[in-house]
DNA sequence: GGACTGAAACGAAACGCCCCGTTTCACCGC
DNA sequence: GCGGTGAAACGGGGCGTTTCGTTTCAGTCC
């Protein structure tokens, strides 16, 4: 009863089709994927999870929350742990963008980004996210901090700033075909200002 | 005849009324001021205009193209020259920051990118826009080069990368309003991995 | 435990509104 | 007249809402 304690939906009255819900975000998931954030309307979403507007709008109050919703239900990339900060980085980076290729989550972010630029709530939701609890980006250099790597006074936030920030241009520029080179190169310039003297 | 070289603008027969043009796009980019980009729509730049819809097509072939040339029309932002690297990237990402939060150069910058996401035209424009000619930043890096600021061997490609990338990532989630600190920190960080042994 | 009942969620269809991109048409200036 | 023009209307589609008849479940009474 105090479980699924989503803002975003609704919480009126027990859930009689439990099937529903799960149906339309899969068929929301699926819409975005195959015909892309152009195609990605509620009418769609409906059509394929063979559901009523009036049922997604029960529940979610825009077509801006039900993505929110989808992009939230994506598996998280992972976070690499070599022990060296670089190898994090760099690891990460790529792990994202292999994650954002290979996956429905690149164009599910990409959405959400474009939606943002319309609707306040996903803005909101968007600002949130990037500014919101500590991000992969903070947590591995926070980690490179204890092992002592990361000289007295940096300050975490400004460089998973930066570091995030080249994800989602590239993302935006669809450039997530980048070699480890290329950001082993970017994240260098970053690290080299960051380093501690011993390293 | 042979000015006048915009491939997006068609170029059929002599503009008869050339306030046309320039009232459409005077239009436009008031719109997308007052009403953002979720209120940019033709009917309402033809509203606004006094225009035909069919004058609209009749020069531009999309929504895209007209959005497109809006944002080119805009001033570029000033690049400083201080003779010293630090200053001038600072001094670039505050001019810009000011600039889009000043005029309408950020919610047309917004749009656009919002716009990429769901037409072909604007991605590939933007596509050439962050990887077309030198972009300011190149240019910063590549006069402090000159001046023997730069290590030898730093490429100011993933550099300006990850300025502009700061700067897009900024916009898009409405922090254009940081302080200078803020930038100088994010900056140094990037400028301590790519300083000459000198400096 | 089994049948009845009423509330709530359901799918389908249609609403009014807006926008897209196109076509038609009368107008007006060269 | 000819070509660009503004106005109007087209079919197609999405948005968010309303209505309608149906289904499904929770509570109740025996």
């Amino acid at each position: 009863m105090a479980e699924d304690a989503d803002p975003a939906r609704r919480s009126i009255g027990a859930r009689r089709n439990p099937d529903s819900a799960g149906a339309i975000l899969e068929a929301a998931e699926a819409v975005l994927v195959e015909a892309g954030y152009s195609g990605f309307s509620i009418e769609a979403v409906a059509r394929r999870a063979r559901a009523g507007k009036p049922t997604i709008y029960r529940w979610w109050p825009s077509k801006a929350a039900l993505l929110l919703e989808v992009y939230k239900r994506q598996k998280r990339v992972d976070i690499p742990d070599t022990g060296r900060l670089e190898e994090d980085l760099v690891g990460f980076l790529q792990n994202l963008f292999k994650h954002w290729r290979e996956t429905s989550s690149g164009s599910i972010f990409r959405s959400l980004i474009a939606e943002a630029q319309s609707d306040e709530t996903a803005s909101a939701a968007l600002a949130e996210y990037a500014l919101g609890r500590p991000s992969h980006t903070v947590q591995i250099v926070e980690r490179a901090r204890q092992r002592g790597e990361v000289a007295e006074g940096v300050d975490s936030a400004p460089v998973a700033d930066l570091i995030s920030s080249y994800a989602w241009r590239h993302l935006l520029t669809n450039r997530l075909d980048q070699d480890e080179q290329s950001i082993r190169k970017a994240v260098g310039y970053v690290l080299r200002g960051i380093a501690a003297p011993g390293n």
